[in-house]
DNA sequence: GACAAAGGATTACATATGTAGTCTATTGCC
DNA sequence: GGCAATAGACTACATATGTAATCCTTTGTC
């Protein structure tokens, strides 16, 4: 089993879209994916096509021959690639506190009570004095 | 009073380096942003000036002439344009639920007791049924 | 008053990204 | 068996971004 140098890929927001679908569908052909992104993006199908190569020589997609074309699949982990971006713009963010950027991203979100609840628990989980 | 069409400026990286200064500082001539920006980032002076000309393009700065040089200040406002940005993460990063991207950035975050009580009762604020 | 230093304006150049089109090989269909 | 459709490979091209250097002007210094 080959140990993937997955260190530091980043991807553009196109190409965020694009792992999406597979992370949300897993192994897909081009022309499947092409059907399942978002259609008002308006990606012309030979757009998505660069989309891909881009993504398999950033080795964030490997692909198997099946036939004469290819069955792409991804290459990287979701929890990974996400943890990496929300560290970049915790970066790109913050000047000292984090707290202030947090507290705009729950404003922004859409949860319901019972995500609000794990959310909830999670950040007791962080606390250095457990609350009493 | 002017009122500027603030709509949808974006900033690069490395010029949300240079406004952080700004927000953080208020307005400076540029050789004191070059001072006051973090050394690591290893950027000769005539980077930052050009990153200045661009954002003052952008009209993410404006400038004020003070003898034969600029005094810089910011033209937009951070809360905005962090909103802006934390949108644009989440849209990025979401398939369907924002918690597990939001879980994501707790995690990441280093916060303390009090910031963790008050964005507890930031997301206390958003349950639709009050917790009882 | 001449010259060097500093400031702003303009130009430079490589890589990344959005957005495709063209070229070539393969292959299902008639 | 030939042709059109499709796939992947390669090419194209404009804009954004990182990273400066050069040019021209102003101004403080000796």
């Amino acid at each position: 089993m080959v140990h993937r140098e997955n260190f530091s890929i980043a991807l553009s927001p196109a190409e965020w879209e694009v792992m999406k679908v597979f992370w949300d569908h897993g192994p897909l052909a081009a022309r499947d994916v092409f059907a399942r992104l978002p259609k008002n993006r308006g990606w012309a199908y030979k757009t998505v096509k660069t989309f891909l190569s881009r993504l398999v020589a950033k080795e964030a997609l490997a692909y198997d021959q099946v036939g004469n074309s290819y069955l792409y699949r991804a290459a990287v982990d979701r929890r990974n690639m996400t943890r990496q971006e929300v560290r970049s713009v915790f970066q790109r963010l913050i000047s000292e506190a984090c707290s202030p950027v947090l507290a705009q991203f729950i404003e922004e979100a859409d949860l319901t009570d019972t995500e609000i609840r794990q959310l909830k628990r999670q950040l007791d989980d962080k606390r250095k004095h457990p609350p009493g």
